[in-house]
RNA sequence: GGCCCGGUGGUCAAGCGGUUAAGACACCGCCCUUUCACGGCGGUAACACGAGUUCGAUUCUCGUCCGGGUCACCA
């Protein structure tokens, strides 16, 4: 430039005063152990948190948990067109519904904790502002009059002549050699302008760096003079990133791979800021089948209902499950490590960004199912009955109240099977309670007597007939148990299964059979589990009603 | 199109020059069992393709193909 740089800064910047160093000083290095990563996780408020967020965001909290360091929440709210009303308390919510906490940043609508704040970028202009203008006085920063129309018109002239890259660098950048004259004069008619980028980056010099999921990277030089100030004086991603995480002090940039290509852009811009670059880690994708042509693709916000984690929620997924599940994902040996540790808290997983996989995976509901499954069957009772109550009083009012009318039967309720080193593993989510249930709320209990085809009508006439002269509640499980069985000879039927298998043909079926008649008249199903529990939970009337409505 | 990332069973994935190519989910079979689950045992099923390097390639190199990303005053 043939200008003098500091004036120019002093006519874009005549309002900044304080200085980069200023800064440093203000935010000065963490003091933090060896090793101690800081990570952060930084949406922008623009819909509801979806499972790619949450799946960072995780491997964020678990990386600085690994090493003793520091996550925090920071709010990319630098475009206000794309902005929601309720975006922030939608991703506060959804973290919060997850049990996952950072530990400093954004913590509720104008509130945050930390000393590296404020943590919402449209809050940051004077810092941003402070930096643009070091930038200016060395000549790495210019202002650019183009309009929208200019840019687009450029583009489309690059991509005739078949430009190898497009964008506003070298001979296409007309502002980049104004001079001091004309950048006044523009200034002066109240031309709108943005502050670029003067990209010192060479075509044909190839830049190298290491991601701490991918290995080592190649990439071409950046070579454009990216936008650092939109024309509201408001900083792009990029120029945000920059000045954020480092004075923020981020140690390890963890973010999706959709950034891998504008590395280059941004170790250019650190570098020009005098700032030290971070580490940075690309995650792979969580991606889906599309249902209508079968092809993996990238988990959509607008197409995929599951997609959003209000979703899981909403079907009552307890909020272990999710976590657990993704953390299949992010670590292979994450399943070994549970099984080792079946008590351990999952944020105590000792996470390694190293083992991450690079590639893409998809979404696998079915194992989120088997994973929740097992989360369940470990809860204690008490836990389920609390849970359950919560879900569905939130989203299903009517089970709610027959769910809750009778806190100690629900209770025992949930408890059938549960208190025992192999417990059933039949609910994965909350939403599937009331079905699975029905038959022990007279609000559900649907009658239904469709005998299995080897039980004839009269034969399972006959069994309750019997059954119902002698059922009694109070009897223990093997007295109870032992009537069914003195049930089968006189009727037919063979108390012992094994003899059955042996000579099916000398008898109508075994105790299972018979048993099965009686869960049918009590329950409606053909399967249920343990009978003796639910009858004596069902009650002497109850049972009897059942039994003699047959 | 340029640049970049990725490609081990249906899914998630170990392995990183010599392996009978782990494991989990799903599926199938058997056992246990009053039903169903649970649990136990077993089974089907994979290194995208083609060259090269090597005594030897799933592992290394190159090419091809396929999938994904990115090329904005969006993040």
């Amino acid at each position: 430039m043939s200008y003098d740089c500091k004036a120019l800064a002093n006519l874009l910047f005549p309002d900044v005063k304080e200085t980069v160093e200023d800064l440093e000083k203000r935010y000065p290095e963490r003091d933090l152990k060896e090793g101690a990563r800081v990570t952060r996780f930084a949406p922008s408020p623009t819909g509801y948190l979806h499972i790619g967020g949450l799946f960072g965001a995780l491997v964020d909290v678990l990386t600085a948990r690994a090493t003793n360091g520091v996550s925090y929440l920071r709010i990319e709210d630098t475009d206000k067109k794309r902005e929601i009303e309720d975006g922030v308390s939608a991703i506060i919510n959804g973290f919060d519904s997850f049990g996952i906490g950072f530990d400093e940043g954004v913590t509720g609508f104008n509130e945050e904790k930390g000393e590296y704040g404020p943590y919402t970028q449209s809050q940051r202009a004077g810092i941003y502002h402070v930096v643009a203008k070091a930038l200016v006085e060395q000549g790495l920063a210019y202002p650019c009059f183009c309009t929208s129309e200019e840019l687009t018109e450029l583009r489309a002239t690059q991509e005739k002549d078949g430009a190898l890259i497009t964008g506003y660098f070298g001979k296409y950048a007309k502002c980049r050699d104004l001079t001091l004259e004309q950048i006044e004069e523009n200034i002066k008619a109240n031309k709108p302008y943005v502050l670029r980028f003067r990209s010192q980056g060479s075509e044909d010099k190839r830049i190298m760096f290491e991601d701490m999921i991918r290995g080592k990277i190649e990439m071409p030089e950046n070579v454009i003079d990216e936008v650092l100030l939109k024309s509201d004086g408001i900083p792009t991603y990029h120029f945000a990133h920059a000045c954020d995480d480092h004075f923020m002090r981020t140690t390890h940039v963890i973010r999706g791979e959709e950034w891998i290509s504008s590395v280059p852009k941004h170790i250019a811009l650190f570098k020009a800021c005098g700032f030290k670059v971070p580490k940075y880690a690309h995650t792979p994708q969580v991606m889906k089948i599309d249902e209508d042509d079968g092809t993996k693709r990238k988990l959509s916000k607008r197409k995929d209902p599951e997609a959003a984690v209000s979703y899981f929620v909403e079907q009552g997924f307890p909020k272990e499950s999710l976590i657990e599940y993704l953390l299949t994902l992010l670590n292979s040996n994450f399943e070994d490590w549970r099984r080792a540790n079946p008590k351990e808290d999952a944020f105590s997983f000792p996470f390694n960004l190293k083992k991450m996989s690079p590639s893409g995976c998809l979404f696998d509901l079915v194992k989120l199912n088997d994973v929740s499954k097992n989360v369940i069957s470990v809860m204690k009772a008490d836990e389920v009955y609390n849970l359950v109550s919560a879900w569905s009083q939130k989203y299903d009012e009517d089970f709610y109240k027959v769910f809750t009318k009778d806190k100690a039967f629900s209770t025992e309720m949930v408890n059938i099977d549960r208190e025992s080193n192999k417990p059933r593993k039949d609910i994965a989510k909350w939403c599937e309670v009331k079905d699975y249930y029905s038959y022990m709320f007279n609000e559900y209990y649907v009658p239904d007597f469709d005998l299995p085809e080897n039980i004839s009508m009269e034969d399972a006439k006959a069994i309750l007939n019997e059954y119902i002269k002698v059922f009694d509640v109070d009897d223990d499980k093997d007295t109870w148990f032992n009537k069914i069985k003195e049930l089968c000879s006189p009727l037919g039927f063979t108390p012992n299964v094994k003899e059955y298998k042996q000579n099916p043909e000398s008898f109508k079926g075994h105790v299972g059979d018979v048993s099965t008649v009686i869960r049918l008249a009590v329950t409606g199903r053909k399967n249920t589990p343990d009978l003796y529990t639910i009858m004596k939970l069902l009650g002497k009337d109850e049972v009897t009603k059942r039994l003699s409505n047959i």
